[in-house]
DNA sequence: AGCACGCCGACT
DNA sequence: GTCGGCGTGCTC
């Protein structure tokens, strides 16, 4: 017998089978989808199984497989397409699928530890008669003891028992040991907290029941505190009831505690959580249980979606048009692709829920690619939050340069009210950088050209990519004047302000920087929801999915900085942004009301959250999309072509377009070369291409050859990003 | 990827 | 003469 491998190095000219032969050891044991070792150009090195033949017709001097890695794992028919689907998808060699899909503890690459935990239990070999006979020949010593108890309870462990006597039996042939994993068991009390859906969400529940059975998506449209997550509770109940299994999606897991616990207290050990957090121990005993089905929910974030549950149900993301379901590095996968494919495989529906649903979403939703279901109602009945937009060129005239004057009335009369506050610092692609009042000269990275961000505990300059740091200067470098001042602010900054102008209030960070430390983040939510604090600085991450009963007030203290990434979806992710820290305010009992500042308030984008309109935000929206040949009326593919070598980069970079220019359906539009937006990093020049099509039959074939010609290249690197993010 | 093989320059 | 630089090619 023959075993078609791939094995574990990642590179263009190994992607392929090699064929090994199957000792006759192994023949029984061995598996399509097993991590086997093989020898390989004189070393061993780690492989999968990917067919197995009872011929093989080429001339060739075939080796054995050494051995197989773990008897436990193996990949299954599905999961083996999955990967397979992944590698044309993402233009990824079919090993490097394989390896995102395990959890790192069974990585190909990885030697593979085995964690489990052992014991051994004892049986009888023979007969009863002939152990009752051996009984009955011998005098009574420990030795009868254990049979006599053996007879009686069939199984032991061998732990408590004398291991000579075990030993003597073994060489009697009278009992046989048995080497079992070892289960901590850890016990989850269901609590049920039969809240009964709102009629709307009963209508939502009922419409996607019916098509249980259904590889149909469902966009499930709901504004911030609609109670999706009621809904889809009741839905995995259902799947659950129909002898199914469930997988739900989140984007972050530390920002999901409340919907962890809320799991946990629903359907208790029937739950595992992938999310990073765990241990590579923890990892492997939750994909173990999964893949003995053991577990019938799953919940985790991007890379759950490969998670090895049979039968499934349901499959879910929420908050779907979270950028986390993208990978940002190879294999540049999306959540949402594998998802589908896998709710076509199980023949069951996909929801995709949302309180601003991506421009894709949405225009799959009207076009009836996908059934669109929308809660318009907040679940408490509460009136969404009043949302107020500031002109901050106005208030500069003011001389209030950080708080608005409405901001600052707002904040009094909160913390009069012993309420809380909540400050949004919109710092994305924006940070503490430096500028020279005096001739505009920024410190900028050496290796990266990105603008270096300014620590003020440590005196110091870092970039963000790399990691350069420098000691900051007192004069300038450039015109040798005191003039360095500070420009743009972080949430340190803001805090430093906030306490100064409310001395009363206690105030807490949160940000990359409090956070870094484990479980700080959890801290700082319990501590704030604990009302230790009255009010919360931070970045993007305090925005999403978190609920503070308290809080009644939400400033955004720089809504456009976002708006000015030159990025075709900044408005899409600013609308998201604000309207979902618009939902933080008033959440409970009391209305809240949410303070936007802006130097564009006649924005369309800034418009739109005030009015808490999402659809006049896609419609307004969807017209720019159209005129500029965006998605989702256009699709999009990056490439990316780097070389430490400036010139031979720009060179390929032309030869790569040309290729394009005489390969590709003439109705594609190829933007570029251009410099990448992180044009030099790490030392590397990056040039990019952007392709805009809508029906291109050679688009994929074409892209494959590129990345096969340059897959051998050792100077020059080629990235291909199907469905880009970020261009 | 990683290792053997091989073909040139500068050293005990 | 030989040690070692890294370009080339191959791996079931």
């Amino acid at each position: 017998m023959y075993a078609y491998c791939i094995i574990e190095y990642p590179v263009k000219s190994l992607n392929k089978a090699f064929t090994y032969q199957i000792p006759s050891s192994l023949q029984n044991k061995l598996k399509v989808g097993m991590k086997v070792l093989v020898p390989f150009n004189n070393r061993q090195v780690h492989g999968i199984v990917l067919k197995i033949t009872n011929s093989y017709d080429q001339e060739y001097d075939l080796k054995e497989i050494i051995k197989i890695e773990d008897e436990f794992l193996v990949l299954n028919q599905e999961l083996l397409l999955l990967g397979r689907y992944m590698q044309n998808l993402t233009l990824c060699n079919l090993i490097t699928a394989y390896q995102t899909m395990l959890p790192s503890a069974l990585k190909v690459k990885e030697q593979t530890r085995d964690y489990n935990e052992y014991e051994s239990w004892i049986k009888l070999n023979k007969k009863e008669e002939e152990i009752k006979e051996y009984i009955n020949t011998h005098r009574k010593s420990n030795k009868t003891k254990i049979l006599e108890e053996l007879l009686e309870k069939k199984e032991m462990n061998k732990k408590e028992l004398n291991s000579i006597s075990i030993r003597e039996l073994q060489k009697l042939d009278l009992i046989s040991v048995e080497k079992r994993i070892k289960r901590n068991i850890t016990e989850r009390k269901i609590k049920f907290d039969n809240k009964i859906l709102n009629e709307e969400q009963r209508l939502a529940y009922e419409k996607i029941t019916d098509f249980l059975n259904t590889a149909k998506t469902f966009l499930l449209y709901g504004v911030t505190g609609s109670g999706k997550t009621l809904v889809y509770i009741h839905l995995i109940k259902e799947v659950i009831k129909r002898n199914k299994n469930a997988l739900l999606l989140v984007p972050e897991i530390s920002l999901t505690e409340q919907i962890v616990s809320i799991f946990y207290d629903n359907f208790g050990d029937d739950v595992a959580i992938l999310h990073s957090g765990l241990s590579s121990k923890e990892k492997y005993e939750e994909y173990i249980k999964i893949l003995n089905g053991e577990i019938k929910i799953v919940i985790g974030t991007r890379s759950a979606v490969f998670a090895p549950l049979k039968d499934l149900g349901i499959i879910i993301i929420d908050e779907e048009h979270s950028d986390t379901y993208k990978q940002d590095n190879n294999p540049r996968y999306h959540a949402k692709d594998i998802a589908l494919k896998r709710s076509e495989y199980h023949k069951c529906p996909l929801v995709l829920g949302s309180a601003t649903p991506s421009l894709e979403s949405m225009a799959r939703a009207q076009k009836g690619v996908y059934e669109l279901i929308t809660l318009k109602k907040r679940a408490n009945n509460l009136p969404l939050p009043e949302v107020f937009i500031v002109d901050m060129k106005e208030e500069l005239q003011k001389r209030n340069f950080t708080i608005s004057e409405l901001l600052d009335k707002k904040i009094k009369e909160c913390l009069e009210k012993q309420e809380q506050i909540i400050l949004l610092l919109n710092r994305r692609g924006f940070s503490t950088f430096i500028t020279c009042s005096n001739c505009g000269f920024t410190y900028k990275c050496p290796h990266c050209e990105i603008s270096l961000t300014y620590h003020k505990t440590s005196n110091t300059l870092r970039c963000h990519y790399c990691g350069y740091t420098k000691i900051k200067d007192d004069i300038c470098p450039e015109c040798h004047e005191k003039g360095l001042n500070y420009m743009g602010m972080g949430t340190e900054k803001l805090e430093e302000i906030i306490k100064e102008k409310y001395p009363n209030a206690r105030t807490i960070r949160m940000d990359a920087d409090t956070t870094s430390r484990k479980g700080a983040h959890d801290k700082i939510i319990k501590a704030f929801k604990n009302e230790e604090y009255n009010i919360l600085i931070g970045t993007q991450m305090i925005s999403k999915g978190l609920d503070f009963p308290k809080c009644t007030l939400v400033g955004v203290i720089n809504a456009d900085t976002s708006l000015n990434i030159p990025d075709f979806r900044s408005s899409e992710r600013t609308f998201s942004l604000l309207d979902q820290a618009a939902g933080r305010a008033g959440r409970s009992t009391t209305p809240g009301s949410v303070v936007i500042q802006t130097f564009n308030p006649d924005n369309e984008t800034i418009k739109a959250v005030k009015n808490h309109n999402y659809d006049l935000f896609y419609q307004s929206e969807m017209k720019v999309r159209k005129i500029l040949k965006y998605p989702p009326y256009y699709y999009l593919a990056n490439i990316k072509i780097g070389s430490i070598d400036y010139h031979e980069a720009s060179k390929q970079a032309g030869k790569v377009k040309k290729y394009l220019d005489s390969h590709l359906d003439k109705s594609s539009i190829i933007l570029g070369p251009s410099t990448a937006s992180n044009f030099k990093r790490n030392n590397i020049y990056r040039f990019s291409i952007t392709i805009k099509y809508r029906f291109d039959n050679h688009l994929m074939r074409v892209l494959k050859e590129l990345d096969e010609i340059y897959g051998t290249n050792k100077t020059v690197f080629l990235e291909v990003d199907i469905n880009p993010l970020w261009i």
